[in-house]
DNA sequence: CAAATCGTGTACTAGGTAGTACACATACCC
DNA sequence: GGGTATGTGTACTACCTAGTACACGATTTG
């Protein structure tokens, strides 16, 4: 897997290339952090920032904030409050599934969707 | 939900009736640290320790480590990892199943583990 | 060519995490 | 009643988290 500052410094790049405006410093500006630290961020000079920067971030440079998340090694806090809320039942839950292939759980996330629970 | 610290004084106090073993001296030791460390965390005067001697104690009290370290505000890294692996595909189920009432997604359980996936 | 913008280096910080080390007074046992 | 075990108070520590503040030289732009 990626490591989250390469890639975020690739996207932005990306990004930059239609629009002057995702210079390191604005980004930087939009999330709410100094530029030195977005810059360092990016070149994994210091690890990953917090949930709320990733987040900010995410919408940024239009990705998924729980897969962004994920590559700082962070799980969202809104999924963590739900295991938390009932730990035997997910815990029992993820360990079951983390063995199956994607399709199966994928399977079971549109059953789970379309009604009939 | 009962406080981390409250919940094992309660535990550690109750199994000592049957066993003089189970002071505060002898379980801290058991768990690998300081009497006065436990004893903090019983009273709450420190946050709960660290992954590793929550799950200790969970041995040592005969509890649930994911529900003990649910009471710490903890997720088993084991389940964070199998989250972090496939974090759409995850993030996806677990928001879908929050809503959902305990015997639904027990019921999910059982189905996966019952073969036919 | 001057002003603005850019990325980055250096220095620093407040608060949190996860404890240890040891002394003390009290309570319990033989 | 003297030793032993017990719970707790005080003091301290190393490392991590999540950044800020500001200056600098390079590049771009009007």
């Amino acid at each position: 897997m990626r490591s989250f500052g390469d890639y975020v410094r690739a996207r932005r790049a990306s990004l930059r290339k239609g629009d002057r405006s995702f210079s390191v410093r604005q980004v930087a500006q939009r999330i709410g952090v100094e530029p030195s630290f977005l810059s360092k961020v990016e070149r994994e000079e210091v690890p990953p920032p917090s949930e709320e920067k990733i987040v900010a971030l995410a919408k940024e440079l239009d990705e998924d904030p729980d897969v962004l998340l994920a590559m700082a090694g962070k799980v969202s806090s809104d999924l963590k409050r739900a295991i938390l809320k009932r730990p035997e039942l997910f815990a029992g839950l993820i360990r079951e599934l983390k063995h199956l292939p994607d399709r199966a759980v994928l399977r079971l996330v549109r059953e789970v969707r379309d009604g009939k629970w």
